[in-house]
DNA sequence: GTCTATAGGCAGATAGAC
DNA sequence: GTCTATCTGCCTATAGAC
């Protein structure tokens, strides 16, 4: 009586969720209507008819991808805590990822931008600069916090976050190792915060700065 | 009389000068036998006499960039300078490989790593442990030298340095920025090396060193 | 060593039935 | 919305002449 789907999803969500397995795991490159296909268990043409060609799905994934990131971004604001917790819970995003396995959507396609379509480059890019904007603007919190210690500028250091952890997936993921991730996530917040690594941070950090 | 060659490279040699600037580029997954054909002006009957197919190719290609990479290193071995000089030297390799608009080979086969043949997959594998391996005794020295402070051990900072400088050259290279790149490691080198250390410091950003 | 020619497969994409 | 069937093009790879 009740038409059940075959799933609760609708097709093009769940086209898009096996799309963005593939493409965080082996590429855009060599990502196919054919393997997304036989995966959902539909044809090809049905693919098509969701999203006309590659280029439209492939930024249907990032528009969802960057949505979800910023919304990630407002949760962890609202969350209302110091600088160093607010680092960490950003790394848990990445670490999040990784543990599936899979690469940084946007970090993946930066490897390949030269091989992107036009309005795809733009959506990597504008990923990339949310990220650093939002990241600076922590910075600076915990520049007034005194809970964070940089020698370079804020934008410089957000950049190195940012930097650090793509680079940390992208390295650690081949090796299977996510202590590998973790290692170099600590090492980066320790150069940050001055903090000594398992050992109780030498200027407490304001316990609950204005905001 | 001298059957002169079109080039003082033999073609082995010239194959893979294309196709490494291909796969650093584009991918590895978007590299074909064609386009190195056509640049080079020979068919790809000629390459397949050279390289039998794509998986010995690329193994050839990462097998030369490593050993040219570890040349480099040795180089910077010989030159006998202080921890800090070593690690700028170092950064300099990343630098000059972005300036050309090219990813990291490793970092760009990283990236594809789960499409990779397996002898690929080794040889990407060997070259991040050769260059964390390089770096940890970098590092070792700097702290027998007082040049360099690290809060966690050498091991992880090392993870550090190569994570950063290798998603540097991911996040810069889209954005056509080449500063990107440098503001990250000028931020990486300041965390890494104390404003008060012992060795003089060009670049003061910030003064104002609180240890 | 390099060529022409071609095999065989898989890619993205479309037309039209249901 | 999903299907079958098909088109076109590019891919890796091979055979065999020169």
């Amino acid at each position: 009586m009740i038409p059940r789907q075959v799933s609760r999803r609708g097709t093009p969500a769940r086209i898009l969720d096996a799309a963005e397995r593939v493409v965080q795991t082996r590429g855009f490159a060599s990502f196919s209507y054919a393997s997304v296909a036989a995966e959902l268990q539909i044809t090809k043409a049905a693919l098509h008819y969701h999203y006309p060609g590659k280029a439209e799905l492939g930024l249907a994934l990032i528009a969802r991808y960057g949505a979800r990131f910023r919304d990630a971004l407002a949760a962890i604001d609202a969350s209302a805590g110091t600088a160093p917790e607010k680092l960490d819970a950003y790394i848990g995003l990445y670490a999040g990822v990784l543990s599936e396995q899979k690469m940084c959507l946007c970090g993946m396609l930066a490897a390949e931008f030269d091989t992107l379509p036009g309005p795809m480059r733009a959506e990597v890019l504008r990923f990339f600069e949310d990220n650093e904007r939002w990241l600076e603007k922590v910075l600076d919190q915990g520049i007034r916090e005194n809970s964070v210690r940089m020698r370079t500028g804020a934008q410089a250091s957000a950049v190195l976050i940012l930097s650090a952890l793509e680079g940390a997936m992208l390295v650690a993921r081949p090796c299977g190792n996510p202590e590998k991730f973790r290692a170099a996530a600590t090492a980066l917040v320790a150069g940050l915060t001055g903090a000594n690594a398992g050992e109780p941070d030498p200027a407490p950090a304001a316990s609950r700065a204005r905001r």
